[in-house]
Parts: C-alpha cells; sequence; structure tokens
DNA sequence: CCTACCGATCGGTAGG
DNA sequence: CCTACCGATCGGTAGG
C-alpha cells in the first residue's frame, strides 16, 4: 500500500518479493502471495514483470552484480594474498549483510532459474569463486596458507560466508563491519600457516 | 520398480523424496513427480504415507536423531574442549556426508514444517546447537579458543559445515573421514587463541 | 496398488 | 491497475 518515494511499482515488487521467496522460498511464493502483500490484484503484477520466473532472474543478477562490484577495487590492486583474501572476504560479506534477502533468493532459488539464464548464472558463479580461489592458490604457493587443496579451501571460505543469511539479523546487536571483520579474521587464521611458526 | 532387497517400499518412497526435495525443493516437489520417480500412481503413495508434510516430518526427525546419536559419545566424555570439539565437528560432518540428501532438507524444507513439528523441531536443533555453544564457551573460559562471542563462533562454525551438503560429491575424491577432519582443522584453527602463542 | 475424481490453487491473459 | 477468466496442476480421497 504505502509506496516509499524514491522506489517505483517495480522496485516495490521486487523488495517484497525478495523478502518472501527468502522467507518461504522461490516455488512456495505464489503471486497472489506477493499481490497481497503489495495491495494490488494478482493481474495487476504483470503490468511491471512479464513473469515469475523474469523477477527472480532479475533479482538473481542484480545481487550478483553486486558481487562483482564489491570485489572490483580489489581484484584491480595488488597487494599480498593475505590482505586480498581479508578484503575480499569483507567485500563479501557485507553485500550479504546489506541484502540479505537478495542475497539468500541469490544462493537457494537461483535453481529455480531455467535455459540460458540458468547457464549464465553459473558462469557467472564460477568466475567469481575463480577469483577467490586464484587468491588462495596464491596464498598457497607463498606459503602463507597452509596447504589444504585451494578447492577445497574456497568451497570452505564459500560454506563459511555463505550461511549468513540465514543468522544474520540487521537489529541484532552486532553490526556489518564487526561481522565482517570478525568472520574474516576467523577464517584466515584458519588457513594460516602455523605449523612454520 | 526395482525394489531393494532390504528396504520396504516406505523406505523407498522417503530416499527418493529426500533425493528429489533435495534436487528441487520441497515445495517444487509434486506428489506425482515423486511416484512417477517410483514407478506408481500418485493415489498409491498415501497407501504408505499420509502426506506430503508427513514425509517431510519423518526426513526432519530422522535426520535429526542421527545428528544427536552422533554426539552423544562425545557428551557423555569429559576431555578438554579442543579435542571435545574436534571429534563432535568430525561426528557431525560425517552425519551430512552419509546423509547429503537429508541432510540438505533438514537444513532447508524444516521451513515448510507446521504447528508443533515445527516448534518441535526449532527446540531440537536450538538444543544441538547448544551443545556445540558450551564447548566453545569452555575453550573460551580455559583461554585456548579466542574469545569472538560463544554465539557468534557457533553461528560461524555452522556455517562452515553445514553448507557442505552444497558441493560434496559423495564420488568425488575426497572421502568423508579427510573432510571431516581437514575441515575441522581448519575451524579450530580459526578459533584458536595463538595471540599468546 | 489402481481408476476415477474432487475442490483448491497455480501462473498468466484478454480486454478494458 | 481492475474484472473476469483460462487451462494446468496441485494434494488428497473414495472405493475397489
Amino acid at each position: 500500500m504505502v509506496q516509499s518515494i524514491t522506489s517505483t511499482r517495480k522496485d516495490q515488487i521486487k523488495e517484497v518479493a525478495q523478502n518472501m521467496f527468502r522467507e518461504r522460498g522461490y516455488a512456495a511464493t505464489s503471486m497472489r502471495d506477493l499481490a497481497a502483500a503489495i495491495g494490488i490484484e494478482p493481474a495487476s503484477l504483470y503490468s511491471h514483470i512479464s513473469s515469475k520466473e523474469s523477477l527472480l532472474k532479475e533479482i538473481c543478477f542484480s545481487i550478483a552484480k553486486e558481487f562483482f562490484e564489491a570485489i572490483a577495487p580489489i581484484q584491480a590492486n595488488d597487494s599480498d594474498p593475505l590482505t586480498k583474501l581479508e578484503s575480499a572476504i569483507i567485500a563479501h560479506v557485507k553485500v550479504i549483510t546489506n541484502n540479505v534477502d537478495a542475497a539468500a533468493v541469490f544462493l537457494h532459488d537461483w535453481r529455480h532459474l531455467s535455459g540460458p539464464d540458468l547457464t549464465k548464472f553459473k558462469r557467472m558463479r564460477h568466475e567469481y569463486e575463480s577469483f577467490f580461489r586464484e587468491i588462495i592458490a596464491d596464498g598457497v604457493k607463498q606459503g602463507v596458507f597452509r596447504d589444504a587443496g585451494d578447492k577445497f579451501m574456497v568451497l570452505t571460505l564459500f560454506s563459511a560466508l555463505n550461511w549468513i543469511y540465514d543468522w544474520y539479523n540487521p537489529t541484532g546487536n552486532l553490526n556489518v563491519e564487526e561481522i565482517a571483520v570478525k568472520l574474516g579474521e576467523i577464517i584466515i587464521n584458519g588457513f594460516k600457516n602455523n605449523t612454520s611458526s
């Protein structure tokens, strides 16, 4: 019913959809649920979007863009693997905590994309992960990180980072910066090669 | 069509359901999909189960039971927090990797439980997490773990562990034991208080 | 375990 | 953005 001043109706649909998709899942959210939450008739949604899946597509790809933009400055920069990984972790965590709903949809409901969108999504995700994998591989090569296998380490890294949306509470007593830094510390400490220290 | 010798039709339904729920999600899996995969008519499913949700319930609670059984011997034992956490992590990871499908359903689709089952599920999960939280709190108190806040640490711990179902491949080149131990090492190393070393 | 079927709900369209 | 509506599919039951 109430529409914020800066957002169009389409943005509002996207926001409400993100929230409902996160809470109930894409498949379990009907267009009727969505319309009711916004306060319009179900059929009216189609004046702004072309299909339920197109809505999912937009959510997934716009948050993907945020992830890439967040790591771009780090990619450009040529610091050591440790500093680089630390910045990348913080950047990644910030994107998630600043967009919990969209991040949850991105991390789960992408499965419901189909055809070329699904293919494109997987390609992007792989590219994104490669950035982290390379930093880790460099760190291992330079002896700063223990060698647990870079593939395994990336998986562990994203495992630790990607579950945040499940428990992060924007109104809780930990702020984004604190979470990002603390989480980064724990993981990096876990990766560090301290057999030699 | 083909029914394994040791399992009843009901077990078979449960197994196929676990797999389909994991792959497509509970809401996106229809009883018709399930019946087709088994090779019987949709209506015939109801000779063995009472409803779609009861199937979800059985999956969620039987894996919950496995989690509790896995940590029971560790609970009984009174070793130091470090050893205890290590064993608990390994036990937890083993349950997940030995039951990837059920674990995925347990970790995600429990949301679709309702009424008293949902309440009971949440209570059990909280109890399970408390076991880990206490070990961590002890470790922090004794100075073996850094103090990042035990609530935050448990969240980080489960974040790192619970995503495994998403990438673990039973036919891959890492076996369960290796994954469990390596993952445990990384996390515990991350928790360790090495400012004093 | 099957045939036959139910009411409810789904995503989406036509036409204004 | 709404009214009116479509064909398809849903979980599940009756009765054998």
